[in-house]
DNA sequence: TCAAAAGTGTTTTTTTTACACCCATGG
DNA sequence: CCATGGGTGTAAAAAAAACACTTTTGA
């Protein structure tokens, strides 16, 4: 992250409270409409766009710090995470827009302020289920809202390069650590696991072997009950068998 | 990292210049004799083993400080680097065994050193070709020197956690990421690279189809120049071709 | 000329892919 | 009763694994 403290209520000790120059940046994905799609906020003092991020609290574990951030901002706690690059290059500071933020606020700019120093940044991407998120803005934020991943805004600071990483490493674990799931609602049929395949390989698959694929990872549960639709065969609903799942990671890797 | 500081010269100033509770790690692999190893130290001041490490100065890359970290200990300046996770625990922090060290240096022990606060480690694994590295003790520490990783002693701190987490990472990637070819020298034969695969998998495999499906990969060149020496039929000689590489990895991610 | 190690060719097995067929449902 | 989406079976193609054969070398 970065974003601008300078009105909150307890700015004047809150930099004691976190670990310095580290900060934690987070890219949310959701599944929608057969779209791939980003969480990303607005800044109320600066015009522009931006990842969810924050700090890391002294006695507090760098994953708790990110699970905290995402909740204030999705409603959702129990969130699936993963720790997906550092970005840490040395000329990682962004002072001109941390000023720009702290004069819109009536401030004195202060180019040192420790927000304006150097940042290491830990990049995690988030998978929620789309439909139990209710995106919500805060004290920094105006808007906090959902992107087509084809169609995102211009980013501040570095977090275009930051959500071009999250992106590429997310679909390569798309096939290793079942990333899929963790985007669906807990049931969902075979045609909306397809679409989201086919939405992350950008390709149409076939249909009849992609159900036969999923099956066969033996991760997934057949829900008796039936789902009522449209003038045709209503499908079956699965279930993602988190116990499955784990087994399968475990000798995936040897 | 977490080195013992307390009797550097510029003991006093050096914690201005890094950036504070963030800490590199390296877990440095080689391959000798049919046995993955990996790179241990001695600390001078406490009768314990642990990774090589430091920390990030203030307008330094975090790539470059594991490599300055790395090329102190093994000699070698282009290393291959990889950052394979960030251990940042609320709880990490080791003020005993920090304050142990500045007693045997015959300091006072402050629990309120700067080295004694929690710190959030960001962890590498580097590959080495075995025979370039000259392993190389410092002013903290009395031994440097490879370990078969079947036979590592304990390690203090974290380190024997952040270890298997490498180890972990490092048998993922692999097939993902060659790293093979990172481990071997310059030239090599067909049986090297199966053996050091064996050893990674812990099974033998078919030599022919190995070598076929190597060869599949097409990263590889054959070197005209053969082996001599026993009684058998000289192998040919194998260079690990980068821009094939690169190739390779750019149409495994599409 | 034989044993040992290296390289190539061929067959067998397994896995993937393509495609044909049947089922259920609402209009 | 038929169009549509969903599920299963089967044949063809491709990839992996197993195994047989040839080459080179020093003793």
């Amino acid at each position: 992250m970065q974003e601008t403290l300078k009105d909150s209520k307890d700015f004047h000790n809150y930099s004691d409270k976190i670990i310095q120059q580290l900060s934690i940046d987070c890219v949310v994905f959701g599944f929608h409409q057969n779209q791939l799609k980003v969480l990303l906020l607005k800044s109320k003092h600066i015009n522009e766009w931006m990842l969810p991020g924050g700090f890391v609290l002294q006695n507090e574990d760098i994953e708790a710090a990110a699970h905290r951030i995402l909740g204030i901002r999705t409603g959702i706690q129990d969130i699936y995470l993963e720790l997906f690059s550092v970005f840490g290059s040395a000329n990682r500071q962004f002072p001109e827009i941390h000023q720009a933020a702290m004069r819109a606020c009536g401030y004195q700019p202060d180019p040192n302020h420790w927000i304006c120093k150097r940042f290491v940044s830990i990049g995690y991407y988030a998978l929620v289920d789309f439909s139990k998120v209710i995106p919500t803005a805060d004290e920094f934020s105006a808007i906090c809202d959902w992107f087509d991943i084809n169609k995102i805004p211009d980013l501040c600071f570095d977090h275009a390069h930051i959500f071009q990483k999250a992106l590429e490493k997310l679909r390569q674990n798309l096939d290793v650590k079942l990333v899929g799931f963790n985007l669906l609602p807990p049931t969902f049929t075979m045609g909306e696991l397809q679409n989201l395949y086919e939405t992350f390989l950008g390709k149409k698959l076939s249909r009849t072997n992609f159900q036969r694929k999923m099956l066969s990872l033996e991760v997934l549960e057949r829900v008796e009950k039936k789902f009522s639709g449209g003038a045709h065969k209503a499908p079956y609903l699965y279930r993602f068998d988190e116990q499955k799942g784990e087994a399968f990671l475990e000798k995936k890797h040897f």
